[in-house]
RNA sequence: CGGGAAGUAGCGCAGGCCGGUAGCGCACCUGGUUUGGGACCAGGGGGUCGCAGGUUCGAAUCCUGUCUUCCCGACCA
C-alpha cells in the first residue's frame, strides 16, 4: 500500500533516506558503503553530466581517461596530498585468487601473488595525471593543457550516506596545466563560475562562492575555492570545489617547460570537481514530505500524463487526444510520459509521481474532453489548474520555466534568511543551536581559533565569501582584529 | 572505529523469553466489478527465517562468529 515517507520534522535523516530509496534514485548494495544508482537516479546524473560536459567543452576542455590504480610510489610523491588521503585509501596488494585447499568451493588470496608495489585505488587522480603530464609537456607551446575526466573514485569513509558520502562515487575531475600563476588562478575561478552557473541555473540551488580556510583546504592545494549550499535542516553542504594547486604537483612530479627564452619553469596547475553528491544536495534542498521535488531543467521526466476513464470507449477517446498532444510537447523538447498502465489507478499514480518529483502532471478525463480542458498540477506548489487544451504545450513549456524559477527562489529565500550576522560569542552559539544556517562572523584568521570554534560548536568555516565586504571587526572568539566576516555553519 | 537498534515472501511487520514442519497486511497471478487523490469481491502462487559454524532427536527461536543497513559520535567531498 502506501510508501510512507518519514516527515522532515520527525526524523530528517530518515526523511532523506526515504526519498532516495522510495523516490527510486538508489538502493543499498551488498558492498559496504557502496550504493546502486538506479535508472531513475542515473538518468538524473546523466542530465547533470551532459550539461556540465557541454559547459566544460565550451570553455575549451577535452575529456580523457586515466587509470583507476595509482602505484603507491606515485601516490606519495606530493606529500601533503598523500597524507591528506592516506587514511581513506583502498589498496590492492595481490593480483590472484586460488581455490582454498582448506575449504571446498571457496577462494583465497594467493599468497604467492603479492604485488611488488601496492596499487592505491584513486581517491583523486592528481598523482597519476601529473606523472602523465610530465611526458606531455616540454615547451610553453604545449600549454595550457585543459583536460577533464568522468570517473569513479574510492574513499574509504567511516560512515556513509546515500549520495552524500559513499565509499565509491562518480564525479568529474578537471586537471589543467598552465605557464603562469595568473592563468592558473584565472582557470580556477572560471571553473568555479561554471559550477555556480550550473548549480544555480540548472539545479536551482543557490550557492555562495568563496575560498576555504587553511583547515578546510584540499590537501596539496595553494587555494581551494568552493560553492556552498544550504540544506533545509540548516546545515551547509559543499557543492563543488576548484583548486589552485600552484606548482606543488609540478615540483613533486618534476614537470617543467621551457619558455620563449629557453628558460625552464615549473608548470602551474588547477583541479576542480563535482560529484554525485550534488544529487544529495538537490534532494535535501528542494523536496518535501510528499517526496522529491526536481527542477524541470534536469528532471529525468518533466511531464506525466495520467488518463482518467470509465470503460474502453472513454479510454480510446483520451488516447486519441493524448496522441495528438505528445508530439506537440516533444517538439518543444519536453520530456513527457503517458502513463496509461491499467494496473494502478489514478490516485496511486498521482502519489507515485509526486514521490518521484515529476514537475508537472496532466490528468485527462472524459469531463475534460467535453470541456476541451486538462487538469494541470505542479509538483512544487501542489496547485491544480484547469487549462484549455488549445496551445497547452506552450502553457506547459512556460510553466516548466516558472517552476524552475520558483524552486530556485524558494531555496534562495530560505538561504538568505539563514545567513545571520553574529558579533557576540553567545549570539553565535545560540544562532547555531536554534536557527542554524550560515552565521556570518569575524575571525582572526588563525587555524587554532577555527579549530577551537569547531570543538566548542561543531561549526566550521564554510568559506570566506568572494563578494564579502571588507569590514573591520573583532574575532567572535578571541576578540583579535579582523578585516572580513566569514561564514560558519555545521556542515555535511 | 566506539555506543545503540535491526536483518523472517518484492515491501512493511508478527512469531523468538518458553526449540516441535512459518504467519499477517500490502504487492503479485486468475476472474469479475471499477477508475477525478494510494479501489473492491472471490480464488491462487511465493520464504534454505542475512550468512557460516555449534548445542540438540529436532533450531527462525539457544550459543559463537561474520556480513549488511539504520541512528548517535570521531573522520571526510
Amino acid at each position: 500500500m502506501s510508501k510512507e515517507i518519514t516527515s522532515r520534522e520527525s526524523d530528517y535523516s530518515q526523511w532523506y533516506n526515504d526519498l532516495v530509496i522510495k523516490g527510486g534514485l538508489a538502493d543499498y548494495s551488498a558492498v559496504r558503503g557502496c550504493m546502486v544508482i538506479k535508472p531513475y537516479g542515473f538518468a538524473l546524473w546523466e542530465n547533470m553530466r551532459d550539461v556540465l560536459d557541454k559547459m566544460f567543452k565550451d570553455t575549451g576542455h577535452q575529456n580523457a581517461y586515466f587509470p583507476l590504480f595509482v602505484p603507491k610510489s606515485l601516490f606519495e610523491a606530493e606529500e601533503k596530498n598523500a597524507e591528506g588521503f592516506a587514511k581513506e585509501c583502498a589498496v590492492v596488494t595481490h593480483y590472484r585468487l586460488k581455490t582454498d585447499p582448506q575449504s571446498k568451493g571457496k577462494l583465497m588470496v594467493d599468497p604467492e601473488a603479492k604485488l611488488e608495489e601496492e596499487l592505491v585505488v584513486r581517491p583523486t587522480s592528481e598523482a597519476i595525471i601529473w606523472n602523465t603530464y610530465k611526458g606531455w609537456i616540454q615547451s610553453y607551446r604545449d600549454l595550457p593543457i585543459l583536460v577533464n575526466q568522468w570517473a569513479n573514485v574510492v574513499r574509504w569513509e567511516m560512515r556513509t550516506r546515500l549520495f552524500l558520502r559513499t565509499a565509491e562515487f562518480l564525479w568529474q575531475e578537471g586537471h589543467t596545466a598552465h605557464a603562469t600563476s595568473e592563468e592558473a588562478v584565472e582557470e580556477t575561478k572560471k571553473m568555479l563560475d561554471v559550477y555556480a552557473d550550473f548549480v544555480e541555473n540548472w539545479m536551482a540551488l543557490p550557492v555562495i562562492k568563496g575560498v576555504k580556510s587553511e583547515n578546510e583546504r584540499f590537501a596539496g592545494a595553494v587555494d581551494t575555492y568552493c560553492i556552498e549550499a544550504l540544506m533545509q535542516d540548516g546545515k551547509a553542504l559543499q557543492a563543488g570545489t576548484s583548486h589552485f594547486l600552484g606548482q606543488n604537483f609540478a615540483k613533486a612530479f618534476d614537470v617543467k617547460f621551457s619558455d620563449r627564452d629557453n628558460k625552464l619553469h615549473y608548470v602551474w596547475a588547477t583541479s576542480w570537481g563535482v560529484s554525485t553528491r550534488l544529487i544529495g544536495a538537490l534532494v535535501m534542498a528542494h523536496s518535501d514530505d510528499d517526496g522529491l521535488i526536481l527542477p524541470p531543467r534536469i528532471a529525468p521526466l518533466q511531464v506525466v500524463i495520467v488518463p482518467i476513464y470509465k470503460g474502453d470507449e472513454q479510454k480510446g477517446m483520451i488516447d486519441n487526444k493524448v496522441n495528438e498532444l505528445l508530439p506537440k510537447l516533444k517538439a518543444l523538447g519536453i520530456r513527457v510520459k503517458y502513463d496509461d498502465n491499467d494496473n494502478s489507478r489514478p490516485g496511486w499514480k498521482f502519489a507515485e509521481y509526486e514521490m518521484k518529483g515529476v514537475p508537472v502532471r496532466i490528468a485527462i478525463g472524459a469531463r475534460d474532453l467535453e470541456n476541451n480542458v486538462v487538469e494541470v498540477a505542479r509538483r512544487d506548489t501542489k496547485q491544480k489548474m484547469s487549462v484549455s487544451m488549445d496551445a497547452i504545450e506552450f502553457y506547459v513549456k512556460t510553466l516548466l520555466d516558472e517552476i524552475q524559477l520558483h524552486i530556485f527562489n524558494k531555496a534562495k529565500t530560505y538561504r538568505d534568511e539563514h545567513i545571520t550576522k553574529a558579533d557576540k560569542w553567545d549570539d553565535f552559539v545560540y544562532l547555531l543551536d536554534s536557527k542554524g544556517g550560515f552565521v556570518s562572523a569575524h575571525w582572526d584568521g588563525t587555524a587554532e581559533t577555527e579549530e577551537k570554534i569547531k570543538e566548542l560548536t561543531k561549526a566550521t568555516i564554510r568559506c570566506i565569501p568572494l563578494d564579502g565586504e571588507k569590514e573591520n571587526g573583532t574575532c567572535i572568539l578571541t576578540g583579535k582584529p579582523s578585516e572580513q566576516r566569514v561564514l560558519f555553519a555545521r556542515a555535511y
